[in-house]
DNA sequence: AATTAATAAATGAACGATCATTCATTTATT
DNA sequence: AATAAATGAATGATCGTTCATTTATTAATT
């Protein structure tokens, strides 16, 4: 492995910036300029690694997506019982949105933009999968109800959406105990 | 009632362009002068009635969010039973946001961007209230399980967004019997 | 090593387009 | 004629994008 390019530092600096400066200001609103400043580059410099500013919020949140999904999937126990699957996968999304309010601000202020033409609708491509799998093997074990798959993500990942956004308004403490609770309820709600 | 003024029509006009025209470009790219010229009139008499286009924005919000409370609300029988009454409102609250497709992304919308500094969270505070009243009424009678506000009204507003929000980007259908099978479910989950 | 040439990387002032807002003028109403 | 309502061209500020110039890196030569 060889030592990180410039190139490499330059997009992690510029990543950051966008995130930091994105939250207070908004996604929408950041410049060209104030990225590239908070981020210690020029203005110049962004173009030669991005297309415009559309390519560059894009490419956020691909990799906004992937660390997400890397974080829940990364130490997924394929071996465990389907009810223990579904805690440990809601759980862990739950975690990651508590703990990357900027990561989590952005996903949410972007998917509802414009510029993410709906392709986007709650969980990444890799997790609706997971969750799917999941849906499957829990539906042949007969603990969970028949019920269309859009109707479990729209609860499990609206749900959890909903509490996080909660969280980081500071309307409330998401707790251990909390998560706990309503990943109960989730459970409860399409357990056969 | 006096015949509707001029300005009453102006607002009325106004409201329905941004609505539409925000729908296609997305709220935060509406241009002052676009949405005078959709509604009819000219950009400096926009100005006669709001101070700036945040504050025309933030009215459209109170509105739209005003016109969804009384759909919800003026309807409620109080006399019926804490289950049909979770039923009607978890109904209703759907019902609206899937047949006012422009008031729902726009409340979406706005309530993601950084123009809305988080007071508004999921439910309006007037159906907030209800929730509340209905869930201590539920918790008196003993049909619902002890728990944080916060998580109900989560799991309820969040799972109803998110299955609309799906429906609107052309994801799925949903039909009276995924709603009734998406309430039933979250009736199931909280309760006792 | 030292010097120079050649190439690549980075810069940021300048350009042009967009857009919110204003206000002198026009049009409608009393 | 006097007053009020409505207009939309003009203004000034902002911002994405470009590209001529500067700075850094590498290669070549002595």
């Amino acid at each position: 492995m060889a030592r990180p390019s410039s190139k490499e530092e330059h997009i992690k600096q510029l990543r950051i910036a966008a995130l930091e400066n994105g939250l207070e200001k908004g996604f929408q609103n950041l410049t060209m300029a104030s990225v590239a400043k908070e981020a210690g580059i020029s203005v110049g410099t962004i173009y030669l690694y991005y297309k415009n500013k559309d390519e560059l919020f894009a490419s956020l949140f691909d990799y906004v997506q992937k660390a997400c999904d890397q974080h829940v999937l990364e130490s997924l126990d394929t071996k465990i019982g389907v009810k223990d699957k579904f805690f440990y996968l809601c759980e862990s999304l739950c975690l990651f949105y508590l703990k990357h309010p900027l990561e989590f601000t952005f996903i949410e202020q972007y998917s509802n933009s414009s510029l993410s033409k709906g392709l986007f609708g709650a969980f990444s491509k890799d997790l609706e999968k997971q969750f799917q799998l999941l849906y499957k093997e829990s539906l042949s074990e007969g603990v969970v109800q028949k019920l269309p798959l859009v109707t479990i993500t729209s609860l499990v990942h609206g749900s959890i959406v909903a509490l996080v956004k909660k969280h980081h308004l500071g309307h409330t403490k998401v707790t251990k105990k909390m998560r706990d609770q309503l990943i109960s309820l989730m459970w409860k709600a399409i357990a056969a």
